[in-house]
RNA sequence: UCCUCGGUAGCUCAACGGUAGAGCAUGCGGCUGUUAACCGCAGGGUUGCAGGUUCGAAUCCUGCCCGGGGAGCCA
């Protein structure tokens, strides 16, 4: 038997259709019921009228709880009132699997509860955004490098050898023989570049930093293309290039999903080629400038101000409470919660931001820069920023010395806007096999594992450059939200491996 | 590893030394167009664990466990 998708019900306005999905929420008044069906696609609600469907339809309305599986028959009725702009309504309703007591409520829960019910908490409207919108931009990308003729091919995910060490890789017994999860695919996508011209993979990437804050997960998805014969500036325009294809393609294709994260649209319409461009020793200067120190003054004050507003608020609240209507109360009690997390907020950004000033102010070439000083620079633009030419001793061993300054190293980061950080890094790798061979002795790595490397720069060794994109860092700047843990599946972070 | 904030009903929170409460969820009743519907009634608790101070501890002290945020590190 054939149903309809409730993302398609504008086609069959008029019609009588069967829908198939599970009850997101219920409402009843005398003779009606208000069946709010989620199918995966979306939402729709499903009048029923006791007078117009037989006994059972009115049972199985009556008896399907939260999540209950249903599948209801009726007639698609256009009406600008709701969510998705259709109704439906029904001539039979079928309960086909019930739900007793379904643990996430139609109300605010904590992170911690959410987490723990993470398989279920995927039902939920903001998960139903976010991964819809995290699909999007993986066919963007998709798309961005295929039209330009790049081959997508992956880097192994168990390797034996580390890129950068092997402090942060998770190890594994590969029959007897140490093994890790790979933590960047970098140097296989050099291999793949010198055999295709230009390649990206497309992959799980694997970090064992022991890092609890909202930018990390042990394990997170990463984009690398790997161009030959791109030099530094290519591999930027390439980068800016790339961003901006994302972030249009979001704008056009995933306008309901960013509405329903209430994601601010106009820093995203802002994001436009030319990104400005920085050298790490500009980034410096203006780090420590007096109009970095004075931007932090302002922005204390504005908080000052708003947390003396909310204050004033709760007083009034609180003075009104007890003369308030019942409604008016659960108002007030519901806005106090809002209140007191937003001061909570503020009060660590108070806490904060004198030390990031401090940072910024006391900043020393050489040093790379802290996720304060970051969100520092990016707060000075209105769209991403590119940081490039950085201490070489900063950046990995496989980094091409700029021939202009041998101290420094021809890398290069996006940044994104609103203070989310870094989304991308790379640069151009280093060609000369002496310099390499001198490079990975300086940092203590086993020859042995990169001897095939080297094969790369024994023949034919030509300019190339390369970055990685980390997937949930875009989403979570695009989305607008706090924490990268709601942009996949199931996040995998320090002390969370289930579900 | 360090700093910081927290753990009270199924969930979100209040009570901050003196009889543990509210909303949501659940159950029952009412209401023919609801939008987190609303109105009434009901059930629901070793206040994270273990000690200590006190006439009296959810509240104060010590230790442990778990979680949030941050530093380091990084995409």
């Amino acid at each position: 038997m054939s149903w309809t998708y409730i993302e398609d019900l504008h086609r069959h306005e008029g019609e009588s259709v069967t829908l198939k999905g599970w009850l997101y929420n219920k409402r009843d008044s005398k003779g009606l019921f208000f069946l709010i069906l989620r199918d995966g696609t979306g939402l729709c609600q499903c009048v029923v009228n006791e007078e117009q469907v037989a006994p059972e339809a009115w049972a199985a309305a009556g008896a399907a709880t939260q999540e209950s599986a249903l599948e209801v028959d009726g007639v698609v009725v256009r009406d600008e009132r709701q969510v998705g702009g259709y109704e439906v309504q029904a001539t039979a309703v079928r309960l086909l699997s019930p739900a007793d007591d379904y643990p996430i409520t139609p109300k605010e829960h904590g992170i911690e509860f959410l987490m723990n019910h993470r398989h279920l908490w995927l039902r939920s409207r903001r998960p139903w955004a976010l991964m819809r919108l995290r699909n999007r931009v993986v066919m963007a990308i998709h798309h961005f490098f295929q039209e330009r003729g790049f081959l997508q091919l992956d880097a192994p995910i168990l390797t034996g050898n580390a890129v950068e060490g092997t402090t942060t890789l998770f190890a594994l017994d590969y029959f007897g023989e140490p093994a890790y999860l790979t933590q960047s695919g970098q140097l296989y996508g050099e291999a793949m570049a010198m055999a295709f011209g230009r390649i990206y993979t497309f992959g799980p990437t694997f970090r064992a930093e022991k890092s609890k804050t909202r930018r990390h997960l042990t394990e997170f998805w990463m984009i690398e293309p790997e161009m030959a014969f791109y030099d530094l500036d290519m591999n930027m325009d390439l980068a800016e290039d790339f961003i901006v294809h994302i972030v249009q393609d979001v704008l056009q294709h995933a306008r309901e999903e960013l509405a329903v994260l209430g994601r601010d649209l106009a820093p995203l319409e802002r994001v436009r080629k030319p990104f400005p461009r920085l050298t790490y020793s500009e980034a410096v200067d203006l780090l420590r400038s007096d109009a970095t120190r004075q931007m932090l003054d302002e922005r204390m004050e504005a908080l000052r101000q708003e947390q003396a507003a909310l204050e004033h608020e709760r007083a009034e609240n609180r003075a009104a409470y007890d003369r308030a209507k019942k409604w008016k109360k659960r108002q007030i009690d519901a806005r106090e919660i809002e209140i007191n997390q937003r001061l909570e907020e503020i009060e660590e950004m108070l806490r904060n931001l004198p030390q990031w000033q401090e940072s910024a102010r006391t900043f020393t070439w050489g040093d790379d820069f802290g996720g304060s000083d970051e969100t520092v620079l990016t707060w000075h633009f209105d769209r991403p920023i590119i940081v490039h030419r950085y201490p070489a001793a900063v950046k990995a061993f496989y980094m091409k010395r700029d021939p202009e300054d041998d101290r420094l190293a021809l890398g290069m980061d996006v940044l994104a806007p609103e203070g989310y950080g870094e989304i991308i890094g790379g640069g151009e790798r280093a060609t000369d096999l002496a310099f390499l061979e001198a490079q990975v002795r300086e940092h203590g790595l086993p020859r042995e594992a990169f001897e095939w490397y080297f094969d790369l720069r024994r023949y034919g060794s030509v300019p190339h450059s390369g970055f990685g994109l980390g997937l949930e860092r875009t989403l979570t700047w695009l989305a607008g939200i706090k924490h990268l843990r709601e942009t996949i599946p199931f996040p995998r972070m320090l002390g969370r491996l289930t579900p």
